[in-house]
DNA sequence: ATAGGGTTAG
């Protein structure tokens, strides 16, 4: 049996025999009946207590201690000073003010030792004010002063630490060594290394010499700040004063190797000294966490076993180095599997343990298993420190719950803990990528006042905010803000602004950084390359940005998955299929992940195979991957432009069935798809369930959603779908509400169009050009030009600049109603605006003019609209045609036929009735017949009319019968 | 009881 489970045991069967003894209960305790039983009483709780508190059971720890108290057991002063002694190094340090002041009401006599413990733990709670209070009230001892100085220097305040030593010499109360190393350390922490020499070369002075333990301090400033030269030569001179290092100099001095990455010297070292100083279990530790850090596993393993062989047990520590160099390096099965082998060989994980594991779980999204390691370091008490907190924080954050996070920021200020750099980086991550901009920069100027140093990181988490949000002027001035307080942009932060210009489309302020990054000395890697890549073929500038790839190769730069991915994209994008397919056998080495088939499959959809695109996505599954949300979205985008909705649909099932749930693209993509092509129920259906899912329509969903009710003539449900989508949290903005007006419109519910467009005003969003037109527009099809014009004039009135549509819509009202003046007065008015006529303004010119029969202005407005390289429709040349047809100009309309030919339209079924009655006119017979037979020919029918001019210019007397006999014989005309 | 070295976070 353990020693825990043993003393558990016995305190049970003791309190058990205490409270149900024979004789009359808790009174009998209470004046325990024989001094030597009550201090054998007193000295089993204390053992239990403090056997509780080695394991971090603290409510079973403090409610013994209740419980003894509540006996009226009374320790001896030793018994209650090793009590205090615990409660403050085993984590409990909350309690210890109030075991402290049990200790006073059962011996009131001064105790130096308590009160030392007392303000130990006070320093420790951050509660400074008591601390010194303590000290300066009552007797204090060097300990006491040694305890204050520390405290301060742990809370960044060493100069006021250094002060101390004043009041010290004034009360008489001598220093010591350990007040000098303390302070050193203090000094060394803020890295003032200068000053914490010239603190010991002070304390020489005053006879109390240099030891191990300064050097060693001193030596691991230096180590910190990554100067290694000096930290050697410190060395040397510790040396010359016949100090020599021990094992603690050595472990240090690693550890400075490793953290400026040449674990090479660091062994080189280990190797000449090791048989000298004799290496212990943080030796071996240090180059353990050194090599897990660098993703050196083989190297690690080694020297475990060296640890093994050499018979030095590793520890928690050592367990905890091996399981974050498995877990970072992707292994977490393997570094979970060691955590538990851990436990077996009866070492307790602590909170580094956990929290690394932790943090592993969150950044792998596993989040049954991390409910599981939480739950368990909860029933444990495991107590959390502020890199724990700082791991929460950060992986609430990433994990989309932003108000769980929030709370762990508020816990963390709430507790003792100070915030540092880390905690406040990840809580401006987080916050910028909720979207939070603003807090981000309430958090970065809370670092400011609270004199929090800014990393690299700070800053280049924080302008990845806002080049997430466009605003890259901000992110800008950020990086400008950072350079003059002499942080300097890392290969991250180049990264991401240059992303940013090239995602602005900002080609040459997005390449002027990458020249200043490598100005800097910093060597492109293969997320610059990625970044450069796809930011100058997006941007049009294919060449150069293969230039670049093709440089980097050759620089022997190695690329990964997602270069190659970005590089197929490319690829198939400008056509050259055949290299594309050439890359992805290049990629057999490279092992593809889901985007790689996903940018595949999706090349593959955009050359319309979809078939193709099929096969691939069963490769892919057959390959072990499986399919994402995205995988899913490529193929049923892809099936729904091809029309195959029943495909896309079964696609959206499979999805499902496999237990992927669908998110917010997948459901607009395929509602998107049904309404335009038609399947307007199936959409509505769906668009039901994505309520119930709580997803939020786009607003190009919105859009095609009624475009298909108007095309379907669904006038009705216009309006209650938008409501509907509304609902669903669709932000009626400006490009909502025109889709809206626009649809009713086309439809001629100008009316509701009008009142929609009230409503809009009315929530404060002025109405575009756009508005204006669909309104405009709307009037004109409905007949009433007075109402356009009306909204003209509001819109010009309002200062909104009409466009070519505008007065497209306009110019075919009026021409529609025959009122060709106006029509040339207001083109003049359109062409005063520097306004431009294009092809639709020519069409609606000419044939309005021909429809008035002004045969000389619509050829005159043919020809400019020619010349200036436009197309006349079918429509235009028929109605020209049938300008010159109607009166028996055959010539004319005869070129006309012939140039529409030449510019490469054909005539339609009109054309030919136009013609066919044109001639008729004009008795022709031999064209008539010829162009009757082209007709049949091309599969048209004449319609009733030309029937009908057939058969009153052909038929004599006696030969109508005969005529129309001809004729339904040719077509199967039922009537003449 | 107070001072130096190893593991975790952005």
């Amino acid at each position: 049996m353990n020693p825990l489970k043993r003393i558990k045991t016995l305190a049970i069967s003791n309190c058990k025999s205490l409270l149900y003894s024979s004789s009359s209960s808790s009174h009998h305790f209470q004046n325990p009946s024989s001094p030597s039983k009550s201090h054998l009483y007193s000295s089993f709780f204390c053992t239990l207590i403090q056997t509780f508190l080695s394991c971090y059971r603290f409510t079973q720890a403090l409610n013994s201690f209740l419980f003894m108290r509540s006996l009226g057991l009374n320790p001896t002063v030793h018994q209650w000073n090793h009590l205090l002694f615990r409660f403050n190094a085993s984590g409990l340090v909350s309690e210890v003010p109030n075991v402290y002041s049990e200790l006073i009401k059962c011996h009131q006599s001064s105790n130096l030792f308590a009160r030392n413990v007392l303000i130990h733990a006070f320093c420790k709670m951050r509660m400074l004010d008591m601390a010194l209070e303590v000290a300066r009230d009552g007797e204090a001892d060097v300990v006491s002063y040694n305890t204050v100085i520390w405290g301060f220097c742990d809370n960044g305040m060493v100069t006021s630490a250094v002060g101390f030593l004043s009041e010290m010499f004034k009360r008489g109360v001598g220093m010591n060594t350990i007040s000098c190393n303390t302070l050193l350390k203090g000094l060394c922490d803020e890295g003032m290394l200068d000053e914490s020499e010239s603190l010991m070369n002070m304390f020489v002075c005053w006879g109390i010499g240099r030891d191990i333990v300064g050097f060693n301090t001193l030596l691991s400033g230096h180590c910190k700040l990554k100067a290694m030269d000096e930290a050697m030569g410190l060395v040397e001179s510790m040396k010359g004063e016949g100090i020599s290092p021990d094992v603690v100099t050595y472990n240090t001095l690693f550890h400075g190797f490793c953290r400026v990455g040449e674990l090479d010297k660091a062994e080189g070292l280990m190797d000449v000294e090791k048989d000298g100083f004799g290496p212990n279990a943080i030796t071996y530790t240090t180059f353990i966490g050194g090599y897990c850090k660098r993703k050196q596993l083989d190297k690690a393993c080694l020297f475990y076993k060296e640890m093994v062989t050499s018979g030095i047990l590793p520890d928690v520590v050592t367990y905890s180095a091996l399981i974050n160099g498995l877990c970072k390096s992707g292994q977490l099965l393997k570094g979970y599997s060691l955590f538990r082998r851990m436990e077996k060989m009866g070492i307790t994980a602590n909170h580094v343990s956990y929290s690394t594991i932790i943090d592993t779980l969150f950044k792998s999204g596993k989040p049954r298993e991390l409910s599981i390691i939480q739950g368990e370091m909860v029933v444990r008490g495991i107590i959390l420190d502020l890199v724990s907190h700082t791991i929460l924080l950060d992986g609430l954050f990433k994990t989309g719950m932003v108000d769980e996070a929030e709370k762990v920021f508020k816990h963390i200020s709430s507790l003792q803990f100070k915030p540092n750099h880390f905690t406040y980086t990840a809580l401006i991550d987080g916050r910028c990528k909720a979207e939070d901009l603003k807090g981000a920069e309430l958090a970065l100027s809370e670092m400011q006042n609270r004199s929090i140093c800014r990393t690299v990181v700070t800053y280049s988490s924080i302008i990845c905010g806002y080049v997430r949000n466009g605003m890259l002027d901000m992110a800008v001035d950020i990086m400008n803000k950072m350079k003059d307080e002499h942080v300097f942009p890392n290969i991250v932060t180049y990264c991401t602004l240059m992303d940013g210009f090239f995602k602005m489309g900002k080609l040459e302020e997005a390449l002027d950084l990458y020249e200043e990054m490598l100005k800097e000395g910093i060597d492109a890697n293969k997320f610059i390359v990625d970044v450069l890549y796809n930011g100058l073929r997006k941007n049009g500038s294919m060449k150069k940005a293969e230039t670049i790839l093709r440089y980097m190769l050759e620089k022997g730069l190695p690329l990964d998955c997602v270069n190659y991915t970005s590089l197929m994209d490319g690829l198939f994008k400008q056509g050259k299929i055949e290299d594309a397919f050439k890359l992805e056998l290049l990629m057999k080495n490279l092992v593809p992940d889901v985007i790689f088939y996903n940018v595949f499959i999706n090349c593959h959809c955009l050359l319309g195979e979809s078939g193709q695109a099929k096969s691939i996505f069963y490769e892919m599954k057959n390959m072990g991957l499986s399919p994402d949300n995205a995988t899913y979205n490529i193929l049923i985008s892809a099936h729904c432009k091809e029309k195959k909705l029943d495909e896309a649909l079964e696609l959206f099932h499979e999805m499902n069935s496999t237990g992927l749930m669908p998110n917010a693209i997948n459901y607009n993509t395929l509602v998107g798809g049904l309404s335009q092509h038609g399947n307007l129920t199936k959409a509505v259906d769906l668009l039901n369930e994505m309520a119930v899912a709580g997803f939020c329509p786009s607003p190009s969903t919105h859009r095609k959603v009624l475009l298909a009710c108007s095309n379907l003539k669904r006038a009705d449900s216009i309006l209650q779908l938008h409501e509907q989508m509304v609902q669903m949290g669709l932000r009626p903005d400006r490009a909502v509400y025109n889709a809206l007006i626009h649809v009713l419109c086309t439809l001629g519910m100008t009316q509701k169009a009008t009142v929609v467009f009230k409503e809009m005003l009315g929530k404060g969003i002025a109405g575009d050009t756009m508005t204006f037109n669909a309104l405009i527009l709307g009037h004109c099809r409905s007949g009433h030009l007075d109402k356009a014009f009306d909204t003209y004039s509001q819109m010009l009135l309002v200062g909104v600049t009409p466009n070519i549509a505008t007065y497209n819509s306009l110019l075919g009202g009026l021409s529609a109603a025959g009122r060709m003046e106006e029509v040339d007065r207001l083109l003049h008015e359109m062409q005063n605006k520097g306004l431009a006529p294009d092809g639709i303004t020519y069409n609606i010119l000419v044939s309005g003019h021909a429809k008035i029969s002004d045969k000389k202005k619509s050829v005159l407005f043919y020809c400019e609209m020619v010349r200036n390289g436009f197309v006349p429709t079918i429509g235009t040349y028929n109605v020209l045609i049938s300008n010159f047809a109607n009166v028996g100009m055959m010539t004319p309309a005869k070129e006309l036929l012939n140039e529409l030919q030449k510019r490469g339209l054909s005539p339609n079924s009109s054309t030919y009735d136009i013609l066919i009655s044109g001639w008729s006119r004009l008795s022709n017979e031999t064209e008539v017949k010829r162009l009757l037979k082209e007709m049949g020919e091309k599969g048209f029918v004449p319609a009733a009319s030309t029937n009908r001019s057939i058969a009153r210019f052909f038929a004599r007397p006696g030969k109508k019968k005969q005529a129309q006999k001809l004729l339904s014989k040719m077509y199967n005309v039922k009537d003449g």
